[in-house]
DNA sequence: ATTTACTCTATCGTTTCAATAGACTAAATC
DNA sequence: GATTTAGTCTATTGAAACGATAGAGTAAAT
């Protein structure tokens, strides 16, 4: 399960993402159309720009962008920063593989296998799609209940 | 990323498996062959007996048997029980679903679309292996690697 | 100078994690 | 039926993470 604080990043990253290029958006914007604490929110966005996603502007006029635009970012690298690896176990990782201490024979462990399976399937879904991708989803997606909607 | 708890409850019901119909395993058997803490491993044991998972003897001759064959216990179904849902968010569990709060509208969130492609194709492992196919798989490996080693 | 808005540090109550400990109870065996 | 073997149950513990909340501070426009 993701923690809130993941879940309310990744809003927060799509609502900046919806509205990339037109100019900054103010956490209590951000906050307000997303309904996420705002306080938390600050912490949330802070963090997402020590690491180098986002960049702000104080005072008037100011507010919190994307650092590159949607196309570009993926939703696992944004995961993998706030949650650690994507695998189930550390020694399936790609990114922070590391032993497990009690393992006997990490090349026949059938538990390993099993989680690198899952690793494998939820990095590949997770890489490959961008805020952008999950933006036009989410339009295509409203655009298909409008046709279910007129079609009845 | 999966508990430590659950990892060992994972590796023990690997060891039960494997010794399945050969009469029961002692708590401290399964700890010395996975190098798992013995006090740890009796309260997950214990747990998964009281999950219906586990049966257990007192006494000389006891110890703790699968309570139905390998092959009809999925990993899933383990996981579920020791983790909660598999989905990475409440609104996309088929067990154990949940409304998020601050959700405007779910049908067209791009984050749940993306989510539940993620659960389904994590269920969709966990689900269909059963400890029986570990093992199996693990076999399988086991014999592929020396394979290797004589074709070198 | 003043307002606006982000920045940083600290704190807090709760829960989970990963064990550890100890007393207890059931079941074989001798 | 005493004794050993081995699982059962409750409690505790220390550390860390979770999910905020609070307040003082600082940079940038107007």
């Amino acid at each position: 399960m993701l923690s809130h604080k993941s879940k309310y990043a990744l809003k927060a990253l799509l609502a900046l993402s919806e509205e990339y290029g037109n100019g900054p958006l103010l956490i209590a914007e951000i906050a307000a159309r997303e309904r996420i604490p705002k306080r938390f929110l600050e912490l949330i966005l802070l963090e997402l720009k020590n690491q180098g996603v986002l960049r702000s502007r104080k005072g008037k006029g100011g507010g919190y962008v994307l650092n590159k635009p949607p196309d570009l970012l993926s939703v696992g690298h944004v995961l993998r920063m706030l949650e650690g690896p994507l695998a189930p176990l550390p020694c399936v990782s790609k990114t922070a593989y590391e032993k497990c201490v009690e393992c006997h024979d990490e090349r026949t462990c059938g538990i390993r296998l099993l989680m690198k399976e899952v690793r494998d399937a939820t990095a590949a879904i997770l890489d490959s799609t961008t805020f952008a991708d999950v933006i036009n989803r989410s339009r295509a997606n409203r655009r298909g209940e409008r046709a279910l909607t007129y079609s009845i």
